[in-house]
DNA sequence: ACCTGAACACCGTTCAAGT
DNA sequence: ACCTGAACACCGTTCAAGT
């Protein structure tokens, strides 16, 4: 139900739609995650109500704000998915999702309570549909435990966008943690 | 401030203190990090600016809550100093960890917001005094990477805490990730 | 000194009334 | 259909008044 705009929408709809938006990816950028609804419908020109209708819960309207963000992501898979080697491509993915993280604040919270709820969710399917391929992939090709799950690998990437969130020097720390776990994710040579 | 009752308290003060400090361990076991607090001032029959009197942030409560674990986690580290193996003291001091953030709800929660505050804090303190300690043990020993430091060891194994708080097969997730992490802990024998 | 309930502020959610 | 502001509920924080 975050999806595209259905069907047939009026055109003050679609314009408050749009502004919402707007006013959410300021607000998240400036604020956190947490920044109050009514301050995002007050930016945005619109009654609070008129937020709730288009979003029914934050995490609708935090999907929405970063979906552009995500279908790059999931763009950035398909492509990775030709790469030459699977552990090369699994890595880079790894990389730029938390990257994106980071960047957009808001995001890893945001992918971080879509992987755990049990709610539809397009954002979690999206995000699980790419990493469950580069991740098989580089399973069959040895190159990553077997014994690893999407689900455990997303949590752990999230969990370093997140524990890295507010540090100072994010990026340095985001690439020395990274480093760590996808050491740990690699499979002995020795089986 | 989180300190022991200072010096010379009232004894409907003391009563009060212990009082909201059960009612609070109950609360946050039940309903998280995030339980009302004044569902906690109600539960311990106390006025709810009672509660602000003695524990002037969630943050303060959170930790004297958790006090009894932290100082467990403390003295465990302690005796562990003296194990043979400083890799293995090590890894079982982080499980130690991980299972205390998973047993008590909020622990988590607690010890991730300690690390990142920039304020007074006891648990912080104590936490990094006893990470530092058996860290700086193992990579003298040369089993863990010289470039890990305990504030990105923490934050690490306290978002598997964090990731896993709400995982239904919890125990198991929890032994799986932390493997993943120790491996990537460990120094590789090729220096 | 310490306690208390009430007041205040803030924010999410719902609803009756408008167009 | 969609929008709106106001109402309501909830919770954290502060304060004036009590003992």
């Amino acid at each position: 139900m975050t999806r595209p705009p259905a069907r047939p929408m009026r055109a003050d709809a679609v314009r408050n739609y749009e502004r919402i938006l707007t006013a959410a990816r300021a607000a998240f950028a400036e604020q956190g995650s947490q920044a109050p609804l009514d301050d995002i419908a007050q930016r945005a020109g619109v009654g609070n109500a008129t937020l709730y209708r288009h979003f029914p819960t934050r995490q609708a309207l935090l999907e929405a704000v970063h979906r552009d963000h995500i279908e790059a992501l999931c763009r950035q898979a398909k492509e990775l998915l030709a790469a030459p080697s699977p552990s090369e491509a699994l890595m880079s993915w790894l990389k730029a999702v938390v990257a994106q993280g980071s960047t957009a604040r808001g995001l890893a919270a945001s992918l971080m309570a879509a992987i755990g709820t049990q709610e539809e969710s397009w954002c979690r399917d999206a995000v699980f549909a790419s990493a469950s391929a580069l991740l098989a992939r580089a399973q069959q090709a040895g190159a990553v435990r077997p014994d690893v799950t999407v689900r455990q690998l997303l949590k752990l990437v999230n969990a370093i966008a997140l524990a890295t969130e507010t540090e100072p020097d994010r990026d340095e720390q985001v690439g020395r943690l990274l480093d760590l776990l996808l050491d740990g994710l690699r499979a002995t040579s020795t089986s």
